[in-house]
DNA sequence: CGCCTGTTTGATCTACCTCAACTGCTGTGG
DNA sequence: CCACAGCAGTTGAGGTAGATCAAACAGGCG
C-alpha cells in the first residue's frame, strides 16, 4: 500500500486509454496535482464490499478482480479489470463489490470527493467515464449470457477467447492472470470442472498447456466456435 | 408503432426519474421539440440485436426485456427495463442486445444523432445518463452473482424480491410482467424448473398464486432469506 | 528431502434439464 | 350454452452436466 507521488501523466503507459485520455494538457496538469499512486500486492483488497469509498482511479498495471461473496462463502467474480480500466463507484458512498488485486497492481488514484468535483468542471472526463461505463455494461451483459446459458466448455472457450483479445495476444501464448479457483469463480463453475475442461480442450488439440498458468492457443477458430457465440464470422461482437 | 407528437414534458409521468430529470425548464423545451412518442404492442421488437441504432429514449409505460439469443435458440434476458429506464446504446452504431416489449410499451424517443449532440451541450443530461448507467452496471453485476452462484430457489426468491421492490409494491400482491418462459430466460433456468419453484414456494407458505400472473407475498422476510443475499439485515443492498 | 499449495484425476451424487403427458384458461363457433 | 381448439402453465419420470468428495500429483521453497 505504498504511496508514490512520482510519475508524470504525459509519460503514463495508460495515457490514451484511461479515463483521463480525453483530457487536454491543461486539464492533465490539474489531474497531475491531485493524483497519487498506490501499489497492492497479489491478494490485497483494494476496496472492500460494503466499505465506504474514499478513492477511485485507474489501473496502471496489474489485474484486479471485482467480486461478491455470499455469506456462505460462494463467490462470484463480476468483472476482470486490466490496465486503463477504472475502479470505484463515483456518486455512491459504499462499494457494491470488492476489488482484489490478483497480481501486483499499481493504481493511479484520486480522492473521491475531488474526482467528483472534477467530473463537473471537466466534461471530457465525464464523457470518457460514460463511454467506459457503457462498455463495462455491455461486457457485464455479455457475461450474463455466458453465466446463464453456456455450457462449461463454452464458458472456458469464451474466457480464453476474451482473454486473448484483451491481453492483445499477438503471440498465441497467454499468461493466465487468474488461478483455477479465480477462473471458476468468474465462470460460475467449480475448480474441478474448469480443470477438466482445460484438459479436454488440450486433448482435443485446441490448446496446449506449457504450465498451469500458460495457455497456447493452437486452433483459434475452433476455440471461437466452441465459445457458442453467434456464427464465427459475426462473432467479433463479443466484447468483455 | 404509431407515432405521437402529443404530450408535454412537464406533465410527463416519468418526469423526475428519467434521463431528462436533471434538465432545466429551458433544456426541457429543447427536448420537447425533438422528442417523439412511439407505442409498441406486446412482443414487438423495439430494437433488434446487431441492428443499427437510430433512436433511443425512455420507457414511459410498459416493460421491456433486453436479451441476447444464441444461434441455437438459447436465450438470456440481460435486463428488465421499467418506466423511466433508458433504452439504447449511445455512442455506438449497433445494438448489442435486442429490446422486446413484454407488455404494451410507450417510448419517449430521440433521434440518436440529435441526442448525442445534446449530450455535449446539455451536461445535466449526460450526468443523469452516467448515473443511470452506473446503476444499471451495478444491477447487471448483481444478476451475474445470481446467474453464476445461486440455486433455482434462490433465483426465484431474488427475482420476486427485486420485482416487488422495483414495482413499488405497497400491497403484497404483484402482477408479474413476464411469462414463465421469460422468467426462465431471465434466471438462466428452464420453464419447468421455474414452475416447480413457484409451487414449492407456495407449498412452503411463502407466497400465494391467485393466478399464474399474480403473486401474493405472504412472508417477505422468508423470501428475503431464501434469496441467498448477505444477512437479511444488510440485504437492502440488493438492487437490480 | 519433505512440506505446502495449486492442480489434476477419479468416483459418485444431485440439482436441474429433457421429454412427455396432463390441466385449466380463454376464446370461437355451432 | 356447450364443445373444443389452442396456449400457458403444471406435474411426472428419467437422464445428464456439473457438483461434491476424495485421492494422487507437481512444482516451489524452507
Amino acid at each position: 500500500m505504498l504511496r508514490h507521488l512520482v510519475g508524470r501523466c504525459d509519460a503514463c503507459p495508460i495515457r490514451n486509454r484511461a479515463v483521463c485520455s480525453y483530457s487536454t494538457p491543461e486539464q492533465l496538469v490539474e489531474l497531475d496535482h491531485i493524483k497519487f499512486y498506490r501499489d497492492y500486492p497479489p491478494g490485497a483488497e483494494i476496496v472492500g464490499e460494503g466499505e465506504p469509498i474514499t478513492a477511485l482511479g485507474s489501473i496502471v498495471s496489474g489485474v484486479v478482480a471485482l467480486q461478491r461473496t455470499l455469506e456462505d462463502g460462494r463467490r462470484q467474480v463480476v468483472g476482470l479489470l486490466l490496465p486503463s480500466d477504472f475502479i470505484g463507484r463515483p456518486l455512491r458512498d459504499e462499494a457494491p463489490y470488492s476489488a482484489v488485486a490478483v497480481e501486483p497492481v499499481r493504481m493511479c488514484l484520486f480522492d473521491k470527493r475531488r474526482f467528483e468535483e472534477l467530473l463537473v468542471t471537466n466534461p471530457s472526463l465525464e464523457r470518457k467515464l460514460l463511454e467506459m461505463m457503457l462498455d463495462e455494461l455491455d461486457s457485464a451483459r455479455e457475461w450474463m449470457v455466458l453465466l446463464g446459458r453456456k455450457t462449461a466448455r463454452e464458458k472456458l472457450a469464451s474466457f480464453l477467447t476474451m482473454l486473448s483479445r484483451r491481453l492483445g495476444a499477438g503471440g498465441a501464448t497467454l499468461r493466465l492472470p487468474l488461478s483455477r479457483e479465480a477462473i471458476s469463480e468468474y465462470l460460475g463453475l467449480t475448480i474441478e470442472t474448469v480443470s477438466r475442461q482445460f484438459t479436454q480442450l488440450r486433448k482435443d488439440g485446441v490448446i496446449e498447456l506449457p504450465d498451469s498458468r500458460s495457455v497456447r492457443i493452437l486452433d483459434r477458430r475452433a476455440l471461437a466456435e466452441l465459445s457458442g457465440d453467434s456464427d464465427p464470422d459475426t462473432s467479433d461482437r463479443a466484447r468483455a
